[in-house]
DNA sequence: TACGGGTACAACCGATGGTTGTGAGCCAGG
DNA sequence: CCTGGCTCACAACCATCGGTTGTACCCGTA
């Protein structure tokens, strides 16, 4: 089915007759005639009673109506998604994991007039090419990691710390525990498949490994949420780590558990970067309600990286008092 | 754009190489190749970066993707909707100016599941025809002008009496009355262009004008509610009626007043008729939800026409007690 | 009975979009 | 280091599709 034909249909049925929609579309009647009867024919319909005074709608015709409106504005959202001018906003939210796609849920809920187009990138150094190249508009990261300070012309602000917790299947040891501390972690096999070296987002684990003595696999392709909850589901001593925010297709019959961790609570520092030039108008929406949702971070009790937390330090930091919202570079 | 090169991006996408899509779609690596290269070009971006181990996605193609999934539902939906096997339910509701779409309004909130297709036909001759043809599974109005009974094989159930409202613009002589008499309006033209005689509609507004002395003008074509609404707002001797629960696209600006009528209250009586063998599964989920949310009708100080009431006399009549739920034909 | 409005059919023809054959780029393995 | 196997792209070829023009037909009206 091409929408050219779906084009046609729509104006025939506007305008009530084929000459007009011809004229309106810049071809002949014969081809609009033609195009009418090819769409009738693939669809196996009448579309149209034809009388001497021009075409009104059948049944089907009125029927099939609505839909084709429908088809053309998905194709105008469609072509609208990579245009260069005005386009959707473009975010990068990481991963599926991890909190950010529901906070963009959120934002979406809170904005729906607002066309948004989600992107998940490889890692930090990427979102930030695509930032600076305008891409994309703004990316969910943990920033900064050390030596690498983030480039002039970016802004970034802390949105979410996101608690992590322990995913595992139901016979594993520590399936039928209501919390486990991250000493209780040490000698239990985590794993945490599609871990690519080089990003920030290994580097955390690489921290949180380091700092605690866990031991965290990253060997292995990652084949999707999917195919991770089924192996650990069936594997008694493979646990791995999940963002305590995320929101899964859960699937049933697995007795997955999931666990929170404490003493203290690893959390993964969310910030938006973009870039201040950024004239998008969504850009200062979405900044916006990021701002008004935002639980606050750095509390008590918890743990991040030194570098994501912009402190001094090799060993990552216990955060002993809670912190408000602090912007890493407001304006833009 | 054609909507074969879009199914072959999302399979390209699927896949994550042409040669693999090109053998789900039966064509040649070759042809994947030019139809993504037509889309770029015409798109304007570029979707894949080709590797030599496949091709995967760019920033733009990630943001595409969903729309062009999205757009290929659409597309499915379109073609269901004419599609002879379990297509959607299909129902006529008589006109935008009176309450049967919004009561289909109603029915989608409460079951977003059942896909749906909303028709207009001409009278209910044509909607008796089309339904016992199987060209829709339902139609919504007012049923049985004398000397017609309904067919033995369509069944029919009384859903709702909607008041009519007297609508005018801001200069009318009765603008600011709280409620007019029905009384009140003899000598006040009512206009209700497209009326087109013959149909049961007209039949209403002949009865009704006839019983009350009203003068109710049919004249000029309907150009849509638009119009009706600009020419009553402008001119301070018209008026007309309009379904009470009637949800309009209310221009701004107008001055509009909707005045309800008393004395007896006018009721237009909508039916839900069906034909009894139509197997249609979301026909029944239409009748129970309408059975329980219907309001009573007949009731007290309102009027409609005998041959819609289903008793006998001349000149309409005005029920004095409330009656409830009454099926003209139940089952199917 | 012509006329003017509409649509459909036939003939024609260029552009579209498929095929096959081939080349270039990259990676793994001998 | 070269070869084989995998990928995608380009070239040549050709049938089909979909546009055009010209014409026939139907109906309401002057």
């Amino acid at each position: 089915m091409d929408l050219d034909t779906v084009r046609t249909f729509v104006a025939a049925a506007d305008a009530g007759q084929f000459q007009e929609a011809a004229a309106e579309l810049a071809i002949t009647q014969q081809a609009v005639s033609k195009r009418i009867a090819a769409l009738e024919r693939t669809l196996g319909v009448r579309l149209f009673t034809r009388t001497p005074r021009g075409a009104e709608l059948t049944i089907d015709g009125q029927a099939f109506l609505p839909h084709a409106r429908e088809l053309l504005r998905a194709a105008g959202r469609a072509v609208a998604s990579v245009l260069p001018g005005s386009r959707p906003l473009r975010v990068d939210v990481i991963s599926s994991r991890v909190a950010p796609s529901g906070l963009m849920r959120d934002f979406h809920r809170a904005h729906p007039e607002i066309e948004l187009d989600v992107v998940m990138l490889f890692d930090i150094e990427a979102a930030l090419a695509a930032i600076r190249s305008g891409a994309i508009d703004a990316s969910f990261r943990a920033v900064a990691a050390p030596g690498r300070p983030l480039p002039e012309d970016i802004a970034s602000v802390r949105v979410l710390d996101e608690p992590l917790q322990l995913l595992t299947g139901p016979a594993h040891a520590l399936a039928s525990a209501r919390s486990v501390t991250v000493a209780q972690l040490a000698g239990h096999r985590i794993w945490m498949p599609g871990l690519a070296p080089g990003t920030e987002w290994a580097a955390y684990y690489d921290d949180l490994a380091a700092g605690f003595g866990l031991t965290i696999e990253a060997t292995g392709p990652n084949f999707g949420s999917d195919a991770l909850l089924d192996t650990v589901a069936d594997t008694p001593a493979l646990a791995t780590f999940m963002g305590g925010q995320t929101r899964l297709v859960w699937p049933a019959g697995h007795g997955l558990r999931r666990i929170p961790v404490t003493d203290p609570t690893p959390v993964y520092p969310h910030s938006l970067l973009w870039r201040r030039d950024n004239p998008h108008p969504a850009l200062v929406t979405l900044r916006d309600h990021l701002a008004a949702t935002a639980t606050g971070h750095g509390a008590a009790g918890t743990w991040a990286p030194d570098w994501a937390t912009g402190r001094e330090g090799r060993e990552g930091r216990v955060s002993r008092s809670r912190g408000g919202l602090r912007s890493g570079g407001s304006g833009g």
